[in-house]
DNA sequence: ATAACAAACGTTATATTATAACAAATTAAG
DNA sequence: CTTAATTTGTTATAATATAACGTTTGTTAT
């Protein structure tokens, strides 16, 4: 049995490479831009490896901006949990790591005491520069 | 001194009057075809109405599904601490009233000691139905 | 009532974001 | 090797959203 190593396909690489070296969040679009001069061409090869990119964690999407973003966490496989701290200002967006929060979101049951396998969380406010 | 009531205008109280009667979210394209023997015709005047009815608090976006809700909180004037259930499944969608959960995030400070003004959830999973 | 201002409207055009469909090439597993 | 699954490349198009412009309506202060 060969180890299940996430091997990423070139296309995926070409993109992961890009939104990782990026200071914040890319739109799809952007990433297309910037991957023309590698061989990429077409939208569609875009949005394919960031499906496979946010499907094995590696990215996370802005649902509010519909954008991308590297995911920080080395540990983060599969991108289950996730929250955000957007500025209002800037735009600058960034990864939120707390232990607290994620538990008491993971562990968060509703009023019918239903359980969730997944969530989002988006903040917004102004961030430290701005204010 | 004239109360501030809010007097929706005419298209504003169409949109929100097919959000309201709709039994889930709505896309701003279906509302389109929803209100256009009210006269609405362009995408525009649609887009228009939900960003006001935002604004006041009347409606809610749902940012993973570019779709809309009506808010059912009639206190909710400004929706600055929104929270959904998203059905994997069934897409049934459910905004959250849950006192402590919005207690916990409204209070929230990040690592940095940073609060925000504003903040959505989005859960998602299997709905009673579903599962 | 009316002038001044703000908000909402109607319209056309266009920008932005995302997916469908299909065939070829590449990769992984038995 | 060969079969299946994944990834690729490509064209076309669908779905979502905003720009820009001028007009109309509503509100507020005189």
């Amino acid at each position: 049995m060969t180890q299940k190593q996430e091997q990423l396909s070139k296309n995926q690489q070409i993109v992961l490479s890009i939104i990782e070296k990026a200071k914040g969040p890319l739109k799809a679009y952007s990433i297309l831009y910037n991957v023309q001069k590698r061989g990429i061409k077409a939208p569609l090869q875009v949005y394919r490896a960031l499906e496979k990119l946010i499907e094995i964690g590696k990215i996370h999407k802005i649902e509010s901006k519909n954008a991308f973003i590297a995911c920080k966490n080395s540990y983060c496989e599969i991108s289950k949990a996730t929250a955000f701290s957007i500025c209002n200002n800037c735009e600058h967006v960034k990864e939120i790591k707390n232990s607290k929060l994620s538990k008491y979101l993971t562990n968060f049951e509703d009023n019918s005491g239903m359980k969730y396998k997944k969530y989002n969380l988006e903040f917004f406010g102004l961030c430290n520069k701005c204010k």
